[in-house]
DNA sequence: AACGCGAAACGTAACGTTCAGTTTTGACAG
DNA sequence: CTGTCAAAACTGAACGTTACGTTTCGCGTT
């Protein structure tokens, strides 16, 4: 037995993802199986679930490497509202491209019937992004660049919209509706600590 | 004209929505298949594909007819500013319910892959609900119940963290997130009617 | 000689369709 | 109003297809 065996990646990993990103580009998302994956990068059916236990696991890692590292990050110039409006027209430019549209509504789709992948994709995508925009919002706030409410609020405010667009209404998010959208969040009056004013 | 039969629908559509339904409950959206829908119901297969493409098609007239027109449709109490706080509570317990919400997640996500239901879903359920909102938003913003923005931003602002939560953070969606959302989206200050500040 | 991997083959599950044989329906004659 | 009948629609079984995920085999590397 020579130490661990399990943890290092496939020889090919590259070239699995490659063939599952092209593939995608080629047939979309749903026409993509697990069969075509490993022939396009000539390995073996065995290899591939050895790494990957389905197709969304797979294309979470797609996007990892192809998206998330370059064009999700909230950039950081020292201007917050300016890097805010940097960050929502990436998305916005995320949900244009027709192949970066397919892998996420792909993928995103696949996780609200997969648990195991929408856990994986939470704690991989969601949680490192929110952490440490959770910080700069903070600092943000004190400095008096941004709105006093709830930082996690703020950045659903500002997240959402996209997002829904992009998984529920369907609507094309433009550069101008993030700009749009950016404006009329950061325009919103300081909160009153938590008093909901009484219904009724 | 006794109008042949009841023109389109299947003799037993109740059942089989109810079928549908109560598998759903009982083993998740994922488990279901259209075999099982058609055993349970007392249907053949071929009734089944008869009046419904698709497992998505058959749950998206389950939602039809159990969500939509008693929860999720904007109350009218005269109070613009206490039924969006209603409306958006009712998203969150929507949301909250268990059986709901296998009903709603497992649906978009099919939609997600599937550009037909997409398109069905959007023009039955999106489209009709948006209208209607729309004409309300635009009048209480005139009576200056609301704040001068955009109307379907408006609008985007207030559903959009709900479905956020739903479908992408997995984030339970509470009463208390629906208010404090309601609160700080009409807390926006009136926008200048497009002049975003110049990005450099 | 042993190992790891690609390729092929296998059993399973669900799809969506086809094919009898039966039940339901509405129309019409009595 | 009622009995009869043909057409339509339905059930249930079976079929071919596809992709899944696993197992087996053989080859090349070490």
């Amino acid at each position: 037995m020579t130490a661990t065996r399990t943890d290092r990646g496939p020889r090919s990993r590259d070239a699995i993802l490659q063939a599952a990103s092209d593939l995608c580009r080629e047939q979309g998302y749903a026409a993509v199986t697990m069969e075509a994956i490993a022939t396009r990068a000539r390995v073996g059916k065995p290899t591939l679930y050895r790494w990957w236990p389905s197709k969304g696991a797979v294309f979470l890692d797609v996007v990892l490497d192809k998206l998330v590292e370059p064009a999700i990050e909230l950039p950081d110039t020292g201007d917050m509202v300016r890097d805010l409006r940097t960050w929502i027209r990436g998305f916005a430019d995320l949900f244009t491209d027709p192949h970066a549209r397919q892998l996420l509504v792909g993928l995103l789709g696949a996780a609200q019937t997969d648990t195991e992948l929408a856990t994986v994709l939470r704690e991989k995508v969601q949680r490192p992004l929110q952490a440490g925009n959770r910080q700069r919002i903070i600092a943000a706030q004190d400095a008096g660049e941004l709105p006093a409410m709830d930082p996690t609020l703020l950045e659903e405010l500002l997240i959402s919209p996209p997002w829904y667009r992009l998984l529920v209404s369907g609507e094309p998010v433009t550069r101008e509706y993030a700009d749009q959208l950016v404006d009329a969040v950061l325009s919103v009056r300081p909160q009153r600590p938590t008093a909901a004013p009484p219904q009724k």
